[in-house]
DNA sequence: GTGAAAGCGCTAACAA
DNA sequence: TTGTTAGCGCTTTCAC
């Protein structure tokens, strides 16, 4: 930078200020500035400037999984909503281990980054306490069941799963079994069978229950909807655990000759654009994933610039129940 | 770190080398330094440890798109490639964009990164000159179609594309289609398509080609295939550009009964777990597309630590065709 | 094995 | 509008 600044004809400061795009630079000197560090092929370094102003640009974003397509999408909105906001996303991966996040958290402080957003509600009291600490806005997403630590974007998985339980019973489903994949481990899907089992137990429906590995695949959802159907063939009604499941579970009806919705109806969660492979056959749960992740980038970049103008610290966005052809 | 060094009563400079992990420390201090710092909750300032010793333990990762599954798998090798060694990645998306490319390079360039990993051949020349003058490692990857500018990591297209056409002409297709979506942008499917025509044409075989938008999905998979088979219904083979898009024709012509691969094959490309949806009917190249991103890790960290041990500055990772029920 | 001094490249705060 | 001074929190270097 002081090379820039000599070849200007101005100080450090000067050449910082212009740079930077601050006002009180006459322009003049700046375009001159400018015109220099082009020439020399400056870019500056911001260790050093986020040193000295000792905060960084950089939000710190966490991810329980990258191979779970919702995660990636989510990224995507943020990503599109920091975009010209001079922020920048750093994303890292837990695996749903909650050690692993702690860990992360910690690494992603040290780089003193202006904000972080981090995936649910459920992180361990030391986790918590780093970034309470940290003094700069958190945002949790993907759900609102749980304790806030600071700014909240998502929705109720417990709700989801029981308006879905709603929506089948409605529809006049009443033989209901349930699939799910890596319920140890993420915690909102089994979120979503709780408030599903929570509304039928009221109806006195039983559920023929089967659940797979930690691999929530397609794949997995095909072999455990055989197992499922094979041991309990009269279920009118299956909830997965999400679409991918849910679609394994579908492939293979087909396969089978199984006549969905007609004689079984299927539900996932998410609303994927798989689905759409067989339009209508699945009924699911919409949910908003990258405006999730757009809106929580939002939510970071105001909260620096304008706080007073965030009305809430909880921002719900519902998904949409759409059951296909079993409209009826 | 003043403080930490102040309560296990050593100096800032043994307080930093324990820390680090350093070995020329006492035992001793070492401990009290590590029982101190525990106690006071310090964790250090990455920014600063950056900024005096020149270099980071970043790693910049640049990949087109998230919304494609494929390059999430990738991120998710490179982040186990990384796991344990102390380096930590930071994921840019370029969305397809050179600009964007060049702007993200050198955003990341400026936190000083230890090394870089970078899809593609085809940057711009801008691009290319911040990567070079950079004096870090850099790892191309996903392709080896072009000129490396240090490490390259990925399998040449252009040969996946004519090995798959030499496959479905093996299995005795002669009436053959061409499905693909964001082929301005994904240079990589184009090369895979050119591969497959060259291959085809030597064979003196024409291909009806079918060209659909940007958006690379099950359901615009769907469409054109529809559209395609309705206008030339006596294909006998139709290759996509990749998996999801030929998920897509697959699910059109299980519901029109039209037998797959029996009187019309389907061809895509990368592999996907999705596919097992109904096993077999789907011939594809399987990429290795979580290695990939584990080698490149790799590589970063090998030429960091003993660039001697490193024997060849390309790794070709070459695809696996898999032509399921059309092997008879 | 330990410590003191110097400085990484920038920006905040103040002065001119 | 511009420049000067000090210092961000560490690590490097070199002396002890």
């Amino acid at each position: 930078m002081i090379d820039v600044a000599a070849a200007a004809g101005v100080s450090k400061m000067t050449a910082s200020r212009a740079l930077r795009g601050s006002k009180d630079v006459s322009t003049e000197s700046k375009d001159r500035v400018i015109a220099a560090a082009k020439k020399i092929g400056y870019f500056g370094n911001h260790l050093a400037a986020s040193l000295s102003s000792a905060r960084s640009d950089l939000v710190g974003v966490i991810v329980p999984s990258l191979t779970n397509i919702v995660f990636p999408q989510v990224m995507s909105g943020i990503s599109d909503g920091l975009l010209g906001t001079g922020f920048q996303p750093a994303f890292g991966v837990t695996d749903y281990n909650l050690y692993r996040e702690y860990e992360l958290v910690g690494r992603m402080l040290s780089w003193r980054p202006a904000g972080m957003i981090i995936t649910g509600m459920e992180q361990s009291d030391q986790t918590r306490k780093l970034l309470i600490e940290a003094d700069i806005p958190i945002v949790q997403i993907m759900d609102t069941d749980g304790d806030a630590i600071d700014y909240v974007v998502g929705f109720s998985h417990q709700s989801a799963g029981a308006e879905m339980a709603e929506a089948l019973f409605g529809a006049g489903r009443t033989r209901f079994g349930y699939i799910g994949c890596n319920l140890e481990n993420d915690l909102r899907a089994k979120k979503r069978k709780q408030g599903f089992f929570d509304v039928l137990k009221r109806y006195d429906i039983a559920i023929t229950t089967q659940l797979g590995g930690i691999l929530s695949s397609v794949s997995e959802g095909r072999r455990l909807t055989q197992e499922l159907l094979e041991q309990t063939p009269d279920l009118d009604c299956i909830y997965f655990s999400n679409d991918d499941v849910a679609f394994g579970g579908l492939c293979y009806c087909i396969e089978a000759g199984i006549a969905v919705p007609n004689s079984v109806a299927l539900a996932g969660f998410n609303g994927l654009g798989l689905l759409e492979g067989f339009p209508g056959l699945i009924a699911t749960s919409t949910t908003q994933r990258h405006d999730i992740g757009r809106a929580s980038a939002g939510i970071i970049t105001q909260s620096l610039q304008s706080p007073e103008q965030l009305k809430s610290r909880k921002l719900v966005m519902q998904p949409t129940i759409n059951l296909g052809a079993l409209q009826t």
